[in-house]
DNA sequence: CGATTTTGACCTGCGC
DNA sequence: GCGCAGGTCAAAATCG
């Protein structure tokens, strides 16, 4: 693996292509971290039964396709870690990284990354029907909560967003196009019920935050259980010009 | 043959 | 400023 001039420059072209390119950027090395969001995941070793590849990284399934780019050894860990790009639709921004978690290494830590502006490709990670008794881990004391805290109200195209009941608007969907081209280029997303076309995705938005639901049968609610009380199926995401990384952990 | 994974090099951010 | 650790890239290998 020769890499020499080239490689470097290649960095300073990509960094430079972000203004222009066609596609959505995808991170740089040198976009702010601040920029950045981040939401950690635990998922049990059991939940990686139905994964197609097995391996101290391999992510646990979910409705979204996946390409792994990397993978590193961190220091203090004796588990590598995984780096995979979301590859569900061309120029998603989406990323997340898979590692054995070293205190417990039957669980796997998820961390998934976007960019402020752009939604979780949070989905189901339990397709092949195992259901795993949710974590008996208790839940850290509620501190500030800098996200928008929503709840899943299934109720035609309303949501509770902190406690408002929101209804979804023809503009509001416009703001998601990613999501709506996820929906049609993408077979994989298309197989989850959580997509299913008859299922209505909602969206809801306020002045300053905006949070996406895509409601779940009860069926899938009890598949998400043990995710605690993130349903992988929900998105949250805002609008908000200073974001403080965030960081959402899970048990 | 296209998509994905592996792997080593390089870049960036951060702490000292 | 330097070194380390984490994160990313891309060629080569592998897979389906």
């Amino acid at each position: 693996m020769k890499r020499n001039l080239e490689m470097a420059r290649s960095y300073n072209d990509h960094e430079s292509s972000q203004e222009t390119g066609p596609e959505s950027p995808i991170h740089s090395p040198k976009r702010s971290r601040r920029s950045i969001e981040k939401r950690v995941v635990n998922v049990p070793m059991k939940e990686m039964e139905g994964s197609r590849h097995k391996g101290d990284t391999t992510p646990p399934s979910d409705s979204w396709a996946w390409r792994k780019y990397g993978q590193k050894p961190i220091k203090g860990s004796p588990y590598p870690r995984g780096y995979y790009r979301c590859s569900s639709t061309k120029g998603c921004p989406a990323r997340k990284q898979v590692e054995r978690s070293r205190d417990d290494p039957t669980m796997i830590l998820i961390t998934y990354t976007s960019e402020h502006n752009h939604p979780w490709p949070l989905a189901s990670s339990s397709r092949n029907g195992t259901k795993a008794k949710p974590e008996p881990k208790l839940e850290p004391e509620p501190e500030p909560e800098p996200e928008v805290e929503v709840e899943p109200e299934e109720e035609d195209n309303k949501f509770l967003v902190l406690g408002r009941e929101i209804e979804t608007t023809p503009s509001c969907v416009d703001e998601f196009a990613w999501f709506t081209e996820m929906e049609t280029t993408s077979s994989t997303i298309l197989e989850s019920p959580i997509f299913s076309s008859e299922k209505k995705t909602a969206v809801s938005a306020t002045p300053d935050d905006v949070a996406v639901f895509f409601p779940m049968g009860e069926e899938d609610e009890s598949l998400f259980a043990d995710l605690g009380e993130l349903p992988e199926c929900s998105v949250v995401f805002r609008h908000r010009s200073s974001v403080v990384g965030s960081q959402v952990e899970i048990f």
